[in-house]
RNA sequence: GGACGUGUAGCUCAGCUGGUUAGAGCGCUCGCCUCACACGCGAGAGGUCAGGGGUUCGAGUCCCUUCACGUCCA
């Protein structure tokens, strides 16, 4: 603690206690202190198991704040901060997820350009808009040159990772700031290339031409996890396709591919196609020939029952395509339209015509005209039906996914191979999920994969993938022996940096090389965010590449914090990799958070106009009171936005502040305070408070942080609202000195203790009230134990708080219900409670009778319930008003 | 269609391995300027624990089933 608050300590508890720019003043002590520093040196020294690991969700930078974050980041702090209290050097990392799709959209948007991989870089580039490109078409967008581009995209997020660090400093995150990265940084581009390297090594990762999902609007490949389903508007068509016996119809969604049909497949048991599987039909308007098969992926419950199988109109259709071995007649480009060549199985027949009319069209018109060619040859059997089709979509796309096959990377994941898939499972499941029904979602998607994770994307803002590949003789590629670099000079980008024993002068050389034009899925990079923070890659003195000693003290890393909607992607990836890599799971708990929703029950979004900004929240309420509705709700469940529980937040800080200035005002205590706590109604309150202490530690112990606020908060206003009140007089001194010291140490004690319990989850306001009498920081104590409060010996009954309390309630109630003042004066009164109580009750009787205000007799009687009788009451006095 | 979760006071939620009369906070009503706090304090009203079966001496809690809602996957 500096010296300015040392000596300011004690003298200046404030006359009137105040939330108000307690952030400031504390965030930049903490800061100047080092308060949340990771003790590197320590770590070194000690075992493994001194040391609490988080991997911490680096954000995408790009992206809008919201309150999902301050909710899920502040689950995590508390866990983080009752650990450190707990004794461990805490290694919490922050990152920023810049590298991807979503900045890449950002930036389009904000400097109004679009990445151009053919064009030159450009020096001396300034961008035509900055911010201010609002309403710009696509088509308006300056093209500018990869590397211009991602300058670009790191210029703007540097500037948004700092409204993000803004609101977590503000937040009280207590992450340690010297250890941060960005995806896209030297560093982390290393550690994801040097890792893809790895797996290329071992054969985890590879590259085939495949037909993939493909995203006409983004030009890019899409993997399994990128996926979404969503209702498409669409229509089936009833088309007659041309057997040896009449017309076989079937129905389809997508008649414009009728020109790429390899096939009509109908379920083998079907008996209304069985005798048709072996013989061919032609199609309709293009008489190309195809053969009608079985295969028991064909429903037969819907539509017609038979389906035609085209290159490809989904990806049952791809199945179909391997498993049976179709032919590949393809017409769709990457641009999403008919391609400009006729294709030499259409290319001479009835077809050739419209195909020629078909060309360069985009599938929307390509679709109408050949629904008008199939109505005008009567194949076209009634009318189009609409229909809302599941399509699958690009998470970030507005069009559906077309399928095209390309040259991609992979990096195995179980989707093909039982084996691995069991393996990954089984790494599930020695990871504890909290809560633990979340390992059902893991499972799920692990066993449903259906092809390995596809890695390459045809963008610009990403790791580049880092090989390169030799031009054989006629200048093409030899894909199957690319050249890779070394791991110490990563990293490298294969599209501006020659290979080891090439020059620049034989890029795209016959004899020469090409670099892999593609980037890593941005999950490839994040996916390795505990190496990354940890240093498994790292570089020493000599240039050599090592790993960071640190690493084997924080990894396996002891939790994963994260939101339920990326188990199949963040979650998943990470388990790959540490299982290829380590061949342990990355970390050994997952600790999920839910989501925000507004209180109609609904995702907060954008779209819905109901999304307010952290800051503002901030602001209004304080962070305390924000981060005890963050803590309200637990690992897992969903929870509304609530402003009330804010409010409730903001009471309870407000009162951790005044309580403590009250329970500090009556004095100093000399000596062993626990020595000092003699009185019984005292030694109740601690041997509660001991019971508090446990279920609280408890609490946190098995991930359930909200029990533990629950249980001190509960204890905390009972402490003020019963505690405080009975032994106020006795604390001022009217029972002698003994019975005052007895008081007053029992306040501080309780104090301390309950400061530290609170200090997780309100870490301003404890902090704050600590520095009244404490040196140092309150977040850097040790978590409080039951030996602590151990004051009160065996037997004592905690119980006597309630019973002297609820005595004092039935006397409150009596002044209520005489709308009388509490300070009324009770001349008689007699309290009725049970039985076993009432001793509990006459031991206390001369702190009820100071807190009651009972001048008189006070007779106790057996009784079910607690009540009052025979009452006499005297009002106060009211001051005549001045005349 | 499959998996998982949720359904308790007007609202937000607690109720652990089944055990007195089902709890809290907010909101509401009524009172109180009580020497820490009026951004406060005290008191009160308010519930057939989604419906139906079953196990048990006893079920909000366990089992079966139905319904509603949510999320993910087909």
């Amino acid at each position: 603690m500096s010296a300015d608050l040392t000596s300011s300590r004690a003298a200046t508890i404030p006359e009137r206690p105040s939330l108000d720019g307690l952030e400031d003043k504390w965030g930049q002590v903490w800061a100047e202190q080092q308060t949340y520093t990771f003790d590197r040196d320590a770590a070194l020294a000690g075992p493994r198991s001194a040391v609490f690991s988080i991997d911490t969700p680096p954000p995408t930078a790009s992206g809008s704040l919201h309150m999902g974050h301050v909710f899920s980041y502040t689950h995590t702090d508390c866990m983080a901060r009752y650990k450190r209290m707990a004794g461990f050097n805490v290694f919490y990392p922050i990152g920023w997820d810049d590298n991807g799709l979503p900045t890449e959209k950002r930036v389009q948007n904000y400097y109004g350009v679009r990445g151009d991989a053919s064009l030159p870089h450009d020096p001396t580039f300034e961008p035509p808009h900055r911010g201010d490109a609002k309403s710009l078409r696509a088509g308006d967008a300056m093209p500018i040159s990869r590397q211009n581009f991602i300058e670009l995209c790191d210029e703007l997020t540097v500037e948004d990772e700092k409204a993000f660090e803004s609101l977590f400093r503000r937040l009280g995150q207590s992450f340690d700031w010297d250890i941060s990265y960005r995806t896209i940084d030297d560093h982390s581009r290393a550690t994801a290339q040097q890792a893809f390297l790895r797996n290329l090594a071992r054969g985890e990762a590879y590259q085939a031409e495949a037909p993939g999902l493909w995203d006409v609007t983004f030009q890019t490949a899409v993997a399994q996890a990128e996926l979404e389903a969503r209702d498409y508007p669409g229509a089936y068509h009833r088309v007659a396709f041309h057997g040896a016996d009449g017309p076989i119809h079937i129905e389809t969604t997508r008649p414009e591919l009728i020109p790429s049909v390899v096939a009509l497949i109908a379920h083998p048991d079907d008996e209304r196609y069985a005798g048709l599987f072996g013989s061919t039909v032609t199609s309709p308007l293009f008489g190309v020939e195809v053969p009608v098969v079985a295969h028991p992926m064909a429903e037969m419950d819907k539509g017609a029952g038979i389906a035609m199988c085209c290159t490809f109109g989904d990806l049952t259709d791809v199945i179909w395509w391997r498993e049976l071995q179709l032919p590949t007649r393809s017409v769709i480009t990457r641009q999403g339209r008919i391609q400009a060549e006729t294709p030499e199985w259409i290319a001479g027949g009835p077809g050739a015509e419209l195909f020629g009319e078909l060309a360069g069209k985009t599938v929307h018109s390509a679709r109408e005209l050949v629904v008008a060619a199939l109505r005008e040859t009567g194949d076209l059997d009634g009318e189009p039906k609409a229909t809302q089709r599941k399509a699958n979509f690009y998470e970030r796309g507005e069009k559906p996914l077309e399928i095209v096959t390309s040259r991609q990377w992979y990096i195995r994941n179980g989707g093909r191979d039982a084996d691995l898939n069991g393996k990954l499972i089984g790494q599930g499941q020695s990871i504890d999920f909290h809560p633990s029904f979340m390992q059902a979602r893991y499972a799920n998607w692990v066993a449903g994969l259906n092809g390995d994770w596809l890695v390459s994307r045809q963008r610009f803002f990403g790791v580049p993938i880092p090989v390169w590949y030799p031009l054989d003789a006629d200048g093409e590629p030899v894909w199957d022996s690319p050249i890779v670099p070394t791991e110490e000079s990563l990293p490298i980008d294969p599209v501006s940096q020659a290979p080891q024993g090439y020059d620049e002068s034989q890029r795209g050389q016959a004899g020469g090389f090409t670099g892999d034009p593609d980037v890593l899925d941005t999950w490839a990079t994040s996916s390795l965010s505990p190496q990354i923070a940890a240093g498994w890659r790292s570089v020493d003195e000599s240039g050599s590449v090592t790993t960071d000693p640190v690493f084997d003290k924080v990894f396996p890393m002891d939790v994963r914090p994260q939101g339920h909607d990326i188990i199949r992607t963040w979650l998943f990836a990470t388990v790959v990799r540490a299982y290829f890599e380590h061949g342990t799971v990355p970390w050994t708990n997952a600790a999920i958070s839910g989501w925000i929703l507004d209180p109609d029950r609904k995702k907060m979004s954008k779209s819905k106009g109901n999304v307010v900004t952290p800051e503002d929240v901030l602001r209004e309420h304080s962070a305390d009171a924000v981060r005890y509705w963050a803590a309200s709700g637990r690992l897992g469940t969903d929870a509304a936005y609530d402003v009330g529980q804010m409010k409730v937040g903001r009471r309870l800080a407000i009162k951790v502040l005044n309580a403590s200035k009250f329970a500090l005002s009556f004095g100093e205590v000399d000596g062993d305070l626990a020595a000092q706590v003699t009185n019984p109604l005292d030694r109740a309150l601690l041997a509660g408070l001991r019971e508090v202490v446990e279920k609280a530690t408890a609490g946190f112990e098995s991930w359930d942080y909200t029990r533990s606020l629950e249980v001190t908060e509960t204890f905390f206003w009972t402490f003020c609202d019963d505690y405080l009140e009975l032994v106020k007089d006795r604390a001022y001194g009217s029972q002698g000195d003994a019975e005052a010291a007895s008081a007053r140490a029992t306040l501080r004690i309780a104090l301390d203790v309950v400061l530290r319990l609170l200090a997780p989850f309100l870490p301003y306001v404890t902090e704050e009230a600590w520095s009244w009498w404490h040196d140092g920081s309150v977040h850097v104590t040790s978590w409080p134990t039951s030996d602590e409060v151990a004051a009160a010996d065996d037997g004592v009954d905690p119980g006597m708080l309630g019973a002297v309390g609820s005595a004092l309630a039935t006397v409150r109630k009596s002044k209520s219900e005489a709308k009388l003042s509490m300070r009324a004066e009770v001349a008689r009164i007699t309290l009725g409670g049970p039985e076993h109580l009432l001793a509990h009750v006459r031991a206390g009787e001369d702190d009820l009778r100071a807190a009651g205000k009972i001048t008189g007799s006070l007779d106790l009687v057996p009784a079910d319930a607690w009540g009052a009788s025979d009452v006499e009451l005297i009002p106060v006095e009211k001051p005549k008003p001045q005349q």
